[in-house]
DNA sequence: GCTAATATATGACATCCGTCATAGGTGTCA
DNA sequence: TGACACCTATGACGGATGTCATATATTAGC
């Protein structure tokens, strides 16, 4: 199942996945109203951006009244994986922990955020 | 100082950037000498990549003996942080908990590491 | 059955990307 | 000083990207 080989995302298009997949299921007018207010694009655009994932298989569309209907077409933890692997060997030459340092150092993370990153590696 | 407003660069480029940022300086040569064997560009390609970075603001460069010696333009951590700063806003909404979820759960993330994280937020 | 409203399809267009062949410059050394 | 080896510059090319105007299809009411 679920694809292996599918073309790269592009970032625009990876903005417009991520709000197909925060509500499961979405038509063209309700990612439009998802995005958010700073970024000016068109009705017409994000139609285009939402065709073109399903092309390349990250998503697929069924028909409901007048409108499409798009859902996953593939894993969103394969898909995540993928994007973070890609900028890890890019940007790190594949070491994960310079970027598990940034994230400590430079973002919002608390301390017990990362009391509970311990109790998922332990699980593993 | 290090410009605010880059132009963002592609993944090939990133590739190449870090090779310089590894070794401080470097050549045409050196860079496509570090090369992973599986990446297969010419020579020709690592210039013109090179070319590009500088000129979008990474990189600068001085003639040593018949060669462009590339260095760094930009610091490191702002490139860094813009870069995945980037990724968290279009694959995560701008949230960067679930990228330390993923990689602690898919990286070869050891508890130590984490450990190691503990100490640098609270450093913070 | 028409029409207005609402959707998607078509395709266009300027850029950017990845890649390289080839032209042209320059230092080296016999 | 001339030929060779080694560099960078130029520019080209197909394909991806981001963005949208416009054409076409469908639906819901009147």
């Amino acid at each position: 199942m679920t694809r292996g080989k599918r073309p790269a995302m592009s970032p625009a298009e990876t903005e417009i996945l991520r709000l197909v997949w925060q509500s499961q299921e979405a038509t063209v007018q309700q990612v439009f109203d998802a995005m958010p207010p700073n970024r000016k694009v068109t009705y017409v655009t994000v139609a285009t951006l939402l065709r073109r994932l399903e092309e390349k298989g990250y998503l697929k569309h069924h028909v409901r009244g007048k409108a499409f209907v798009y859902t996953p077409a593939a894993k969103k933890e394969d898909v995540i994986r993928r994007t973070i692997g890609d900028l890890v060997e890019r940007l790190f030459g594949g070491n994960p922990v310079p970027l598990m340092q940034h994230l400590a150092q430079h973002s919002g993370i608390t301390d017990e955020d990362i009391e509970r990153l311990k109790e998922l590696t332990k699980k593993k």
